[in-house]
Order: structure tokens, then C-alpha cells, then sequence
DNA sequence: TATGTCACG
DNA sequence: GACGTACGTGACATAG
């Protein structure tokens, strides 16, 4: 019972309170999507907890991270244990969130268990304070004494000294000896051989502890004895195994784990989040209001003495969020509906300048000339959610941004680089905010309007809101990044700086031939005829090629060609791969590759290129996407000019209709083996960094080394060399590199186990990074950006594995990225005083592409060159390619 | 809107 | 011993 003179100290076992509601629950989920389940037990077994007990003092204790002195001891230590899953780790940090707004001490101790840690604090501050350890580890009874009991974690039932006698049948000081007798198969601690619970009892009431035992083993039956005697050794481990550590040295007093005032707002946020309503209940928390307009002071600016105030304001404030309404996604052919302010959380201003059922709003030509005024300041902030939208249409009416910026969209990605990163979603996530959508404004689909159709009164609370939210996300952001030196560092020194220099390329565009394009749509066009009438003959009948539905049906129902190869919905797969396979059975499938392949050309490059050029730049803008890759690579939409093709001869067709301008030339740098070279860098290997330092052909080196030979390698083994070299990039596998050079999973593996025995260093790096990864749960580049990977203890094998391919793969890619981007930067600082001598235009992940006025090409074709070998230290030179010519193509 | 396919690095 | 199988993108056509 419980004593209520006395002050209560609860100590709750949070480990195991994890697998408990993890195990015990079924898997929830909430809203989103993510799993909820120990959440929801954890919360409502603690909350009643403090129910029960009301204690002064709580704690709750959890295992740390990584390995504790006991592996030290004992390798074999709790290597039965499988790794935390996925869908438990996603919960421990909301879980540990939940205890801090609780008002509730964590307490995580390096290099020992959090048993040890309970042991600890039960010595040191169980004295005179009645004390209940909250678990579902039996061993814990170990430390139950007259002020301590146990606590049954599910069912409160409680273990006091004779509790555990009753239970165990040995007093609670008994338990070390008794475990260590019996041992302990969840950790994978061995025992005496023969000796069970009854044994070990019976031995313990008798003699009361081990070393009596050993002491009187001459008493003991013959059998008994000897098993005792040939496991002097194991008992000895075992003892040290199973004894608590109990003087860790915490550095606390009982006072810091008073249990202080619960963060009413954050609890009310987290029973959002995971949509917690027992514990809402139970709690007496109300989940908060989804908008935040009623507090919000949001105002429309159309005087302009109110707009000189606003920027009066602006400039004093220093730093503020900015973002324009638009009439289109399109950054380029968009023009300005209205702009909005913020100066401070909940206060923002929507200045109206094109709405049609508007009839009070400031003249367009006198925002514009007060905002160049603004933004020509090299001293204020301006806070966007991507910001280089707003860049790329307030340029089109001469306003150039020589302010600083700050990027909510880009702080949100540098934090983490997985999942979404629109304003609304990141309002939701961190916020709570449900923001005014869009859709609700203008409608959808084919009756969507503009935001220019609506009045400024339809639209100020939308604009302002999209201000503050970005101007909360930035505070938000910023005080997480503080704690990320690395991380701040990239944000400051590469993605920021970066910003302006994209919106420079994009909207400095690529010419391309209208009328080459056009010529090229008829000649594929009348290909495609051909070779569809050729089909259409043999089939017998006509039919939609582009199907592959109707294709399976052919193929498979009709023709009856083996399937080789299924969909991951099940279907017989007609894709590439399988019909070079099925062209040696029949002549189709060949006629069907090449419909294909021309059909893609010019549905989506010769028909649809010539479509999108700007009507007044007569040029091709694409945008790039700084914040959709994992890796940290860029991405390039509306079109995409990172896929344009150049494997065959009509793909390159397309390529040369890329033009410079009249009296200009085209200039492709490339980075050699950048990939590679970066896995040199990072693995250390010492045959490759030779290899690369002495700039030899790497894929041939590999060759001689994997077939052991001394000269020339063949083409053939060269081309097997290479196909290794790139699958080592993806996180190899045997199967996946037979099935790309056509040969036997055997034969394969043979390949590989000859590369990882010659390259050795490339080996280990591998194992590393899957160890790195599985221990913090992310990997990182060598800019330091971090790539979280919370499926790489993900139970599922398969799963599992492809995390263990991007952990490979990931700090390779992204390592090269972050090289990319420091070169456009040092090129970037170089040709801004250049004028219009040059432009770059183009990145495609490890190529830049330039416009170069003819007379400049030799000084900008080694400057470049210059820039981009020393933009960034590797232990192996980087090496540049660089061509010149009057198309893409030729300068490739 | 989901699926299959294919263009690029 | 068996899981199924290379990493990262964007755009198109089809089909429900």
C-alpha cells in the first residue's frame, strides 16, 4: 500500500515501456499515416501513473543508442536481440516529446543499460523516499527492497519483498545469483547446464547465495557438482552480465526530477499530431483550433501612405516575409496579382495591384519603384517560402533582389530532405496550422479561376497568411538549426547562395530550333506510321501499340511468348529489358521497341520542347527544384532538361536543336567519373585513389584487376568492368548485376567476391556506412548534409534492404551534388562581373552547360575548367571534360 | 489518379 | 536459408 505521509519517487522504465505498448497494442495509425500505437501506450500508461501515484518525483529512463560495456564483456550479448522496428523507432522521439511536455526528466546514459541507470538512481535516491520502479523486466526485482517495489507496467500490479519471494521463490537479493544460475535466454546469457528455476531455487534457499554453494560443493550429488565445476567460467561471465551497475555517477539530486508544470499548448499540438483522444479526454486538454485567424491581425494596403509606412516599416524592421500572388505556376510568364507582408508573427499586409473587381489599389509603377527601393538593400532580410519564385517575377518588372534572403522551402529540406516541403504541409506538420488552400479560393479543374478574378477582399486573408506562416516557419527553422552547425553551414554556404543563382539560369533560358524540332516530329512521325502498319500486318489486326495492356494481351494470350518478367502489379511485363529477350522469339517485339522508342522522342521531346518557349524570350526556361531529391541532387521541371535524350543517334538529333545565340557558342563541362571518384574519396581505397591519382581508365583497371590479367583488357571485359563499377554505386547485388550483363547469378557473383577481394577498402567502406546508418538512423555527405533513412531497421527484408542501398548510394550521389553546387557558386562569382560574355545555363547533375560569347570561349573554357578541379578537395583530382560547339550535341 | 514505360545522370 | 533485387529523377499515354 501505499504510504501517502510519504513523498513518492516513480522511476519509469521507458525501454521497456516501448516494446510493451509496441507489442501490445495493435498498430495504429493516425491521419498521416504514421504508426501510433506505442505512442498511444505510452502516453495513457503514464498518464495513469500519475493518476495512481501522484508522485513528486518522476523520471523515466531508456536505453542509449549504440553499445554498452556489457558487448565489451560479451559479444555474443543480446545478439539474439533483433534491431528496434522501423514502425516502433518513428515513435520513440514523439514519445520522448510527449515526457518533456509532461514535465517528466529523461534520463539516457551512455555505455550502460537503462537497468544500470534504475539501479543507480534506486542507491542514491531511494533512502527515504518510497520508490516504484514502473517495468515489465522481471530482473528488475533485484532491486526491490523495503522503500522499493516493482511495478507491472500493464496491470499496476506491485512486487514488494515478499512479492518477489512468492513469485521467484528467492528473495530479491537472491535474483543476481538465480539468474545467474538459470541464465537469461532473452539476452542471450548461457547458465549451468541442468540447472532450471526449481534446481537454482532449491540450491539458493539452502545455501542462500552462490559463493556459499561453491564454498559447500563437495555436499552437492555428483552430476550437480561437476556441471557447477565446468561452468566456473560461464558463471563468472554471467555474474558480471547480469550485476546492475550502481554507481553511475548522474550528477543529479532528487530535485531535478520534480515533476514540473505540463506544456498545456504542446499537448495539445501532440494530441493533434497523433490524434490522441482518450489521453485528450483523460488529460482535460481540448485540441486547439485548427486556423489561427481570430487572434491574426491581417489588413489590406491600398493608400499609399499606408504602403509608405509598410515600407518605412520594412526597412526599420530589417527583416521580414515576403511572398507575391501570381496568375500562374509558371514563374516566367506570371504576372503580379498582389503582394503580401510580414513583420511579425499573426500581423501581415496584402497590398492588392491587379484584381480585376478591385477598385481601390495602389498603381502597379509605384509599388514596383518602392519595392526596388527595398530590396536594393544589402541590409535587409527577406524571408520567402521559396523565394526564388517571387525572384523570378519581380524580375520581369526590374526589381532585382540585392537584399539577403532566408528560404523556409530550403531550411525545411536541409533538416530533412524526405517528404514534402509546400507551404501548407510544413504549416500542418510544425505548426499546426491548417492554412487556407488554394483550391478553396480559385476552385478546380477546368472552372479553375485566378487569383486576379477574384477581389482583394476574397484573397488579403489567404496572401497574408502565406506571409506569416513563412515568417513563424523561419523562426521555427532557425532554432532548430542552431543546434545543427553542419547542417547551418550548407543552408548559409551552398543551398542560400545557390538560390540566386538557379533563378539567373532559369531565367536566362536555352535557345532551341523551332523549326528543327518540327522537322524532326515529321520524320519520327512517318517512322512510326511505317513501323505501325508493319505491326498491325503481321498481328493480324489493329490495335493501340502505346497499350501495354492490350500488348500483354497480344504477346501473351495471343502470340504465346514466354513470360519472362511481371509488373509489380502482377501483369506480364512488356517493358525494354524483356522484349530484347522476346525479339529472339519473334520479329514484333522488335518493331514494338522501336515504336516505342520513337514515340517517346517525339511525344515528349520533338512535339512538346517546341511548345513550351517563352512567347517573349523566344527561349526554353526550365525551373529547378532544389528541394525534391533525397540526395541532394537538383531536379529540372516544366520541361525537364536533365533527361534530354543522347543515347542514340535520333536522340542525339534532339540534343543539336540546343543552340547558342547568334555570334555565341555552347560550352558542356563535365565532371569524369565524379561518382567514382567520390567512392575513392570516401572509402580510401587504396587501388582506387592510385588509379585516379594516376589518372589511368578506371573501368580498364578494374578489368585487369577482376580478370587478373596483365595487358589490354578486351571491350567485353572492359564493358563488364564498367557495368560493376556503376552497380557498386547502386549497392550491388549478384542478381542485379547478372540480369544487366545477361549472365548467371553465379557468374555474377563470382564478379563481385573477385572486385570487394581486390578492392578491399571499397568493401569495408560499405559495411561502415551500413553500420553508420543503422546506428544514427542517417547518413551523411561530405558537405554534411544528412540523409534520413528510417526503414534501414525496417523488419521487412526487403524493405530493409533498399534503405541499405540508398545508405550506400546516398553519400555518394549526394557528396557529388554538394560538388556541383559549389562549383556553380565559384563559377557563379566569377562570371557575375563577366557581363554578357557568359551564361551558364544548365546543370545536369554533373555537367554544366554555358553560353559563351565567341570571342571569350578560350579565356571561359579554362576558367571553368580552373573552377571547377579546385571547387572542392578530394584525396583524388577531380577531372573536367570540357567541349565547345554550335549545338549541345557537338559540344558534348 | 494509378500504372507502366522510358528519357537522363 | 529465404526473402527479391541496383541509386536518383520527370513526363508521357493509357485506363479506370
Amino acid at each position: 500500500m501505499i504510504n501517502k505521509k510519504k513523498e513518492i519517487f516513480v522511476i519509469i522504465d521507458g525501454s521497456s515501456y516501448l516494446y510493451r505498448a509496441f507489442y501490445a497494442l495493435p498498430h495504429l495509425k493516425n491521419n498521416n499515416g504514421s504508426h501510433t500505437g506505442a505512442i498511444f501506450g505510452v502516453t495513457n500508461m503514464i498518464n495513469k501513473l500519475l493518476n495512481d501515484f501522484s508522485p513528486k518525483y518522476v523520471c523515466a529512463v531508456f536505453d542509449a543508442r549504440g553499445k554498452n560495456f556489457r558487448h565489451r564483456i560479451y559479444k555474443e550479448y543480446k545478439s539474439n536481440r533483433k534491431s528496434m522496428p522501423t514502425e516502433l523507432s518513428e515513435q520513440v522521439e514523439p514519445i520522448f516529446d510527449f515526457l518533456k511536455y509532461m514535465g517528466i526528466k529523461i534520463i539516457q546514459h551512455p555505455d550502460v543499460e537503462a537497468d544500470d541507470v534504475i539501479a543507480s538512481l534506486v542507491n542514491k535516491h531511494s533512502t527515504n523516499i518510497q520508490t516504484f520502479i514502473s517495468s515489465g523486466d522481471k530482473d528488475l526485482a533485484q532491486l526491490v527492497n523495503k522503500n522499493v517495489s516493482l511495478m507491472n507496467s500493464l496491470d499496476g500490479k506491485q512486487l514488494d519483498q515478499d512479492g518477489v519471494k512468492k513469485k521467484f521463490g528467492v528473495a530479491p537479493n537472491q535474483i543476481k545469483d538465480y539468474l545467474t544460475l538459470v541464465g537469461d535466454s532473452s539476452d542471450n546469457i548461457p547458465g549451468v547446464p541442468k540447472i532450471g528455476p526449481k534446481t537454482a531455487v532449491n540450491l539458493l534457499d539452502k545455501y542462500l547465495d552462490l559463493n556459499s554453494i561453491l564454498e559447500n560443493i563437495d555436499e552437492l550429488k555428483t552430476n550437480l557438482r561437476e556441471n557447477l565445476q565446468n561452468s566456473l567460467t560461464t558463471i563468472k561471465l554471467a555474474q558480471e552480465l547480469i550485476s546492475l551497475k550502481s554507481d553511475i555517477d548522474l550528477r543529479s539530486k532528487i530535485d531535478d526530477y520534480k515533476v514540473s508544470t505540463p506544456n498545456e499548448k504542446k499537448l495539445s499540438t501532440f494530441i493533434n499530431t497523433y490524434n490522441l483522444n482518450k489521453l485528450s479526454k483523460d488529460l482535460g486538454i481540448k485540441k486547439i483550433e485548427k486556423t489561427n485567424t481570430k487572434e491574426s491581425k491581417y489588413s489590406i494596403v491600398n493608400e499609399i501612405s499606408e504602403l509608405d509606412k509598410l515600407m518605412k516599416a520594412c526597412s526599420d524592421k530589417k527583416i521580414f516575409a515576403f511572398d507575391t500572388e501570381t496568375d500562374s505556376t509558371d514563374s516566367i510568364k506570371a504576372s503580379l496579382v498582389g503582394v503580401s507582408i510580414c513583420l511579425d508573427i499573426n500581423t501581415a499586409f496584402y497590398i492588392p495591384i491587379n484584381h480585376h473587381k478591385t477598385d481601390t489599389q495602389v498603381d502597379l509603377k509605384t509599388l514596383i519603384l518602392k519595392l526596388q527601393n527595398l530590396f536594393i538593400n544589402k541590409n535587409i532580410t527577406v524571408i520567402g517560402q521559396n523565394i526564388k519564385y517571387d525572384m523570378n517575377v519581380l524580375y520581369k518588372y526590374g526589381i532585382t533582389m540585392e537584399c539577403k534572403i532566408q528560404d523556409t522551402m530550403i531550411m525545411s529540406y536541409i533538416i530533412d530532405s524526405s517528404g514534402k516541403h509546400d507551404l501548407d504541409s510544413l504549416a500542418e506538420k510544425h505548426l499546426n496550422i491548417q492554412t487556407i488552400k488554394y483550391e478553396e479560393l480559385v476552385g478546380k479543374g477546368r472552372k479553375q479561376l485566378t487569383l486576379s478574378d477574384l477581389s482583394a477582399v476574397d484573397v488579403y486573408k489567404y496572401a497574408c497568411e502565406d506571409a506569416d506562416i513563412a515568417m513563424r516557419l523561419y523562426h521555427y527553422f532557425n532554432n532548430k538549426l542552431e543546434n545543427l552547425n553542419e547542417q547551418s553551414m550548407l543552408y548559409k554556404k551552398i543551398e542560400l547562395p545557390l538560390i540566386k543563382i538557379l533563378s539567373r539560369m532559369e531565367l536566362a533560358g536555352v535557345k532551341v530550333d523551332n523549326k528543327k524540332l518540327s522537322k524532326l516530329s515529321k520524320y519520327f512521325g512517318e517512322k512510326i506510321k511505317e513501323l505501325e502498319n508493319s505491326i498491325y500486318k503481321i498481328v493480324g489486326r489493329n490495335f493501340n501499340i502505346s497499350s501495354p495492356k492490350q500488348l500483354q494481351e497480344i504477346f501473351y494470350e495471343e502470340m504465346n511468348l514466354p513470360v519472362l518478367k511481371k509488373t509489380p502489379k502482377g501483369q506480364p511485363s512488356t517493358s525494354e529489358d524483356v522484349m530484347i529477350d522476346l525479339a529472339e522469339h519473334h520479329e514484333v517485339p522488335k518493331l514494338v521497341l522501336e515504336y516505342r522508342n520513337l514515340s517517346k522522342l517525339k511525344n515528349t521531346y520533338t512535339d512538346k520542347l517546341g511548345e513550351t518557349i517563352n512567347e517573349s524570350t523566344r527561349r526554353l526556361h526550365t525551373s529547378y527544384n532544389q528541394t525534391v531529391t533525397i540526395t541532394g541532387r537538383l531536379s529540372s521541371s516544366n520541361p525537364n532538361l536533365q533527361n534530354i535524350p543522347i543515347k542514340t543517334k535520333n536522340g542525339r538529333d534532339i540534343r543539336k536543336t540546343f543552340i547558342p545565340e547568334e555570334g555565341s557558342t555552347i560550352i558542356s563541362a563535365d565532371y569524369s567519373q565524379i561518382e567514382l571518384r567520390v567512392m575513392a574519396h570516401l572509402s580510401q581505397d587504396k587501388t582506387l585513389l592510385k588509379s585516379f591519382k594516376n589518372n589511368e581508365d578506371i573501368h580498364s583497371v578494374t578489368a585487369k584487376e577482376i580478370f587478373s590479367i596483365p595487358g589490354q583488357p578486351s571491350d567485353q571485359q572492359r564493358r563488364v568492368a564498367k557495368t560493376i563499377n556503376f552497380g557498386l554505386i547502386y549497392g550491388i547485388s549478384s542478381f542485379g548485376l547478372a540480369k544487366q550483363l545477361r549472365i548467371d547469378n553465379s557468374e555474377a557473383k563470382e564478379f563481385i567476391d573477385k572486385y570487394f577481394l581486390k578492392y578491399s577498402g571499397v568493401k569495408e567502406f560499405m559495411s561502415e556506412i551500413k553500420k553508420e546508418a543503422k546506428a544514427q538512423g542517417y547518413v551523411k555527405t561530405l558537405a554534411g548534409r544528412r540523409i534520413f533513412l528510417p526503414n534501414i531497421t525496417h523488419s521487412n527484408f526487403q524493405i530493409r534492404s533498399a534503405a541499405e542501398r540508398t545508405a550506400i548510394n546516398a553519400p555518394i550521389q549526394g557528396t557529388a551534388a554538394d560538388i556541383l553546387k559549389l562549383a556553380m557558386i565559384e563559377i557563379d562569382k566569377w562570371l557575375i562581373n563577366e557581363n554578357d560574355n557568359i551564361k551558364m545555363l544548365m546543370q545536369v547533375h554533373d555537367e554544366l552547360v554555358f553560353e559563351v560569347k565567341e570571342s571569350f570561349v578560350t579565356e571561359a573554357k579554362s576558367k571553368i575548367n580552373n573552377l571547377m578541379c579546385n571547387c572542392s578537395k578530394l584525396d583524388v583530382p577531380l577531372v573536367v571534360d570540357i567541349g565547345i560547339g554550335d549545338n549541345w550535341e557537338t559540344a558534348h
